[in-house]
DNA sequence: TTTAAATGACTGTCTGCTCACACATGAAAG
DNA sequence: CTTTCATGTGTGAGCAGACAGTCATTTAAA
């Protein structure tokens, strides 16, 4: 019927915003995207109604592709530990790999712009993350706690460790397995 | 010689930042911010230079007035664990107590307008807490990690536990125990 | 009397977003 | 297979509003 929008346009706007919000915080400008992704300014607003609705769909974006590297190739059978630290090092490996990617995700999680319903939409599609968490937790000290928190706890001590990582690189091997050590005692 | 400057402005415009960062980021409009303070707009620049150095000011402010908080009362003597319990008990309940400026905090925190230096200087102020945590974690899986590493986990496990304290009124009590024991494990 | 703070109107710059027009696309008509 | 046509994208100049910071003047402390 009419023109279709381009796929890597869309792309292209959500790979630019994140190299600049990454180095800018959320204020970095549209026009400034639009330059990086080679696109003309106007072009944003077609593909996105309003910058807040493009942060919004940025950090789903992120939290999606960040769980689908977690998940990919995930051991099956019942050891839990195994699985927790495959999710562990598949986790942290991700954001050393992806530092601008990791950095807007850690601006945005903590930002009013991204809403209550990107939220709820990024927790389901990390769902099946929490379920590992929780059978990993559940005979541990935080075995009555709200499962979300153990949840959170682990994401923050791998946000954590990524900076770390990434910080000190020679060492991120040791850092990474440290890490994983002291999660793994303190959850179970 | 001249008229000196008052504290109680001072004072005030970094209440005023705090309450202003903590709903809208770092963006929030320094006009906003001295009509909040009962100042006029021009005052803030006899107050800051600019609005960067009052960021980074509030940064180091409420840093300093958590860590001694923290530090406030701390039980003497050997006891490594219980002093970690008050360190954990005061830090989440500071929190708890003063949402907007632990807001701020996390906004700051991973905001590029926070310098290096200012980082620096929180980090010094913090440092009994860090030899705190230093000395918890010695003989445990994090004994070879750099002990920056141990106290940024501990920070961000604080962190996470506020939020689910302030989320669920009813059980912070358990929350914050629960974590601590989690805590505990990992560390020790 | 000297000095710097107090004040708020002002400015240059930057922002997200719009809009009029040109044009590519794919479906429908012949 | 060609022509027609409705639809909505491509484009960038332009707009209204917001922003951090300035400055001439007034005022108060030492």
């Amino acid at each position: 019927m009419a023109r279709p929008r381009s796929e890597d346009r869309y792309n292209a706007i959500l790979a630019a915003a994140t190299e600049l919000i990454a180095a800018e915080g959320p204020g970095a400008a549209t026009a400034q995207i639009a330059r990086r992704a080679n696109i003309p300014h106007g072009s944003v607003f077609t593909y996105f109604p309003t910058k807040d609705a493009l942060l919004n769909q940025l950090y789903i974006h992120l939290k999606t592709e960040l769980t689908e590297a977690v998940l990919s190739e995930m051991p099956a059978g019942g050891d839990t530990r195994a699985q927790m630290h495959h999710l562990w090092t598949t986790w942290t490996g991700w954001g050393v790999a992806n530092p601008a990617k990791r950095r807007v995700l850690a601006q945005l999680g903590v930002s009013d712009v991204v809403s209550a319903e990107s939220r709820k939409t990024a927790y389901e599609v990390a769902a099946p993350t929490l379920d590992l968490v929780r059978r990993a937790s559940a005979e541990g000290a935080l075995g009555q706690a709200p499962q979300e928190y153990a949840a959170a706890l682990v994401e923050a001590a791998a946000s954590t460790t990524m900076d770390f990582m990434i910080q000190e690189p020679a060492r991120a091997d040791a850092i990474c397995q440290a890490g994983f050590e002291a999660l793994w005692r303190g959850l179970s």
